[in-house]
DNA sequence: CATGAATGAGCATTCATTCAT
DNA sequence: GATGAATGAATGCTCATTCAT
């Protein structure tokens, strides 16, 4: 074919090795030059693909918003009671967050470098989820399972805030596996979400 | 007098001037000679005070730590119970990022630009703020306050990072002030250290 | 037939769009790509058929020169007196050229982008046609029919000047018709070349 | 100073060089790096005084229309007969355009890669001199001095068109110095605007 | 005949920083 | 203290052309 080197398309080893880069040394201190001399091609090989340095962040972020979308969505089509749902979302996305800590790292850190336009469009995905997730919080706090006398969406704020804050910290191969992380930040978020006890 | 104009002194006229437009645009995306003419002076008075740039960034981190550092030194050295002390910390921390919000933005989005040298001193003073907020949970934990079973370090991370996130979503003049904010995310962080009742 | 797409051999349909590109936004500011996309086609299907972009511009001039001088090779073998003939190549140059203006404005501001060989031969074949017609001039200067204190081939410059400039004004649908613009450039040079009369 | 070397300033002297540049080879095939390298300082030096290379190239249309336009105000202010003023100013702008040959060539061919907005602003420049001196024909014309039965504005087109096409054929040092092409030029333009004798 | 992935050289522009005045 | 002209290196991007299939 000679569309293949290693076994990946030029595209998708495009796109990893941007992401780790980007990871390493932030989106704006990396260069197209220093991107495409990790991936083995020249520059046009690269705007062959990709139109514009800032498409390789979008497709980053476009990336691991699909997986988590996905992943939300089998979650809460499940049978559970929704207090074990929203755990296990919770910790899931939290697991996949520092699977996926490059993406994440990069999310956070250089959305703002995007065109107003893709970051509408980047915000808007990111909002559908939010609301998605935001859903279960609202049907727990119906039900009574979840105290209801914090507003729904701050409490996904305060939750996704840790999420993504998790590539400041995490270390792989530290005190805590991910999972562990992940079930205790969903801990954290259900115990915060328990009814008061009569004071 | 002769060095100040409009009552501030150039130094920190460049710096308000520069949080301003680095929350607005960016880090990178703001160059030197829009922050001189942003101040009214020239490139030659800016680097008579800053070495280069990276100053002004540094500078804008270390007046927040500085002030969050001191703020949180008095709270804790109150007298009330250490759940009320922590409960006063957490609700401050986020009134302070709140009113400092570009900086805070700033400190988000731009410290990964910074030399290694100069992350490294600016993480030192970062984690030595965390020890002392931590030391207040681990107080309560050893008082039986707080529960034991979750890292009071991983509460910490998990704390921060909504702190850190305030500044994506939070919109002044919005539904909730940031004094209710801080009064949420307290409780919520109290709450979630609130002993397992018996299962 | 299998080699024409709308009734038309693809050489032609390259050579067509190019024009109409090379007019709208002139030849350097039209990528090879926007050619080929524009016909439809991609890049190998014309470099099957044209060695270099060059050679498109080169074919524009060629295909123009090779018209206007067939063209004026009719009228000067017509039988009418000396001034008649200049009379109607004069107009006829300014019609043809009208009628086929991207082809004229492309050759004027074009040409000099050319490689310095491909010039040379566009420019000879430029000159053999400006001969010609200034032969037309000179026989009716030895004639006495034209005055000859003016050198021929300085009313050469001086005419064919005003119809290169022709793409520079001239709106099909304006005041003028072509032919009227034609004949109007005509009496001029023949205006132009009355012999003097006794002062 | 330090802002002179071989007694020119610097954004003279990068004029000066980039004209001569131009009209080599032409604007698009001439790049910054070589004007500044012909100049003998850097780009940035260059971008200290033109926000861009297409300021250059505007900035030589403005020069040479400026010029145009007094020396024409000059011309038409004075005493004589419409038919003397209207042969000095025409002799007088084919011996400018040769005087500035360079720039008049550049203006010809470059000035359709300049922006939108730029072109209309150079055009409504150039309209503007043109009106002016039509109106000289104009004058003839209403005095009877001049036929009539020709669009005075199609007679400019004319001209103009023989003038912009000096730099396609004046060589300096060739048959005739500039002062006999201007002489023989203003000639044609009055004879051709002769009135008809009766035919 | 035709494709389209890939090349490689080139381009305009930006910008933090320096330094003679 | 302050100016601003000048540096110099880097950057993202374009594009005519080639060639294996």
């Amino acid at each position: 074919m000679g569309r293949t080197v290693g076994g990946e398309a030029l595209p998708q080893r495009l796109l990893a090795v941007a992401t780790r880069l980007f990871a390493e040394k932030g989106f704006e201190k990396t260069s197209v030059q220093e991107i495409v001399e990790a991936a083995g091609v020249t520059k046009g090989a690269m705007y062959h693909y990709f139109a514009a340095k800032d498409d390789l962040l979008q497709e980053i972020y476009q990336r691991l918003l699909r997986m988590q979308r996905d992943r939300l969505e089998t979650i809460m089509a499940g049978p559970e009671p929704v207090a074990r749902r929203l755990h296990a979302a919770a910790a899931d996305v939290v697991v996949t967050a520092i699977a996926n800590l490059d993406d994440a790292t990069i999310f956070l850190q250089s959305m703002h470098l995007l065109s107003a336009d893709r970051q509408r469009a980047v915000r808007a995905a990111r909002r559908e989820y939010h609301e998605r997730f935001r859903s279960l919080v609202e049907e727990g706090q119906r039900a009574g399972t979840f105290r209801a006398d914090v507003p729904a969406d701050l409490v996904m704020d305060y939750f996704f805030g840790a999420v993504h804050h998790l590539g400041a910290w995490f270390r792989s191969g530290g005190r805590l596996t991910p999972e562990q992380v992940g079930d205790h930040f969903a801990d954290l978020l259900l115990t915060s979400l328990r009814p008061e006890p009569a004071r």
